[in-house]
DNA sequence: TAGATTGTTAATCGATTAACAATC
DNA sequence: TAGATTGTTAATCGATTAACAATC
């Protein structure tokens, strides 16, 4: 079971997935400023990305540039965007409205990324019916009569650890499928809900390891 | 300049010391539940990792194991912690006291990984004086002075984008050498500053395109 | 035209996975 | 002893980088 299909629409490496929302984001910042076109070698010049590589990246998407000239940065922002899949926008549930919760809330910049959290739940009578932004707190015994009915598809996990495990099953049984994990905790889930974690451990790991081979380095 | 030495102390792959503090916190659940030793294939069992990767990566410790029976659970998370630089913990300053910011001093579990926040700095009159948790928020003007008599050397970025790049350039005048950067911009810093960035676009970006080829594939 | 950049194919590099001997 | 697991070397896989023809 399980073919492992080879489908033409996942062929594509995900460090290419991560690095088109940093061009996107530079794009944008580009277009503001009045830039028209763009080439390739600008923009690793300026994200410390290999021109080739950036060349390669955009490909995937599909926009064409124009050799000496580079692309057009209208075409090219539509492009990554309709490639992301950013063009349509996805509605989220947040579950656990403590710091992290808020702070992803007050993110506005996310409804151009491809979603929008359109409510938050907790169980702590400190914070439900509470608002952060325009976005109420509701009670977590709400969330699937109100997923259901909203058809809502993606999560937010931000709750504390230990109860991780529990939310994400009953995230995945009011039909959310797929969850953002910013708990430590792998979580166990039926095949077919996808989840992205996001665990701030292996950052700090690579930050505090870099700066002790630095710190080691610097004595010699 | 720069001869690119390869010097014996970081050819550690950066996945497996983004990998490292995923064991370091299972085991730690797993002593807990009173586990004395534990294998490789348990391990990545748990966290689905091929047990062969995490042998190679916990060989990179230097905790020996034994056949048949593993490892020793207190050597492997000692090792482990060792290995990683989290034994001793550096202070960091935190900037941009908003929502993203206040998670992270709640965070208390980074100082079992190598680090802790020891004040926030903000300039916003509404929260200059305030506290969270048992951090200060002082005004950002004081930055540099308690920077060098404290010698900290981690800083944390949380400010808007906006003033990003120029509270990125004030910390490492301020002798800051290691920044976890959470804004999407891209720092441009003299060389020998450490940026770790973690930007949440690239992660929703990853999300946002598994989700729509799996809606895509369940349509067909 | 001259030359920079795109687009694509080939070479390199590094990480993951497989194979297997050593060993408890 | 038998067999599971460590530890290490070799094979594979995939991403990055280099090379180069096409082209504006």
């Amino acid at each position: 079971m399980k073919t492992q299909e080879k489908d033409s629409r996942d062929i594509v490496p995900e460090p290419t997935v991560k690095r088109l929302p940093l061009y996107l984001h530079f794009l944008k910042k580009a277009k503001e400023n009045g830039v028209l076109t763009i080439s390739a070698p600008i923009i690793g010049q300026e994200l410390e990305q290999d021109p080739t590589q950036v060349v390669k990246d955009l490909a995937y998407t599909g926009v064409k540039g124009r050799p000496r000239v580079g692309y057009n940065i209208y075409e090219l922002i539509k492009g990554i965007e309709e490639f992301l899949g950013f063009n349509q926008v996805y509605d989220a549930f947040l579950v656990g409205a403590g710091n992290l919760g808020s702070a992803l809330i007050n993110y506005p910049e996310f409804r151009s990324f491809g979603f929008k959290i359109i409510a938050a739940f907790d169980i702590s009578d400190d914070v439900v019916g509470t608002q952060r932004g325009d976005v109420n707190v509701l009670h977590f015994n709400v969330f699937k009569e109100l997923a259901s009915k909203l058809k809502v598809r993606i999560g937010i996990l931000t709750t504390p650890a230990k109860v991780a495990q529990e939310v994400a099953e009953q995230m995945a049984k009011a039909g959310i499928r797929a969850i953002w994990n910013f708990t430590p905790v792998k979580l166990k889930l039926p095949e077919g809900v996808i989840v992205q974690n996001t665990s701030m451990y292996s950052n700090v790991a690579v930050l505090v390891m870099k700066l002790n081979n630095q710190l080691k380095k610097n004595k010699d």
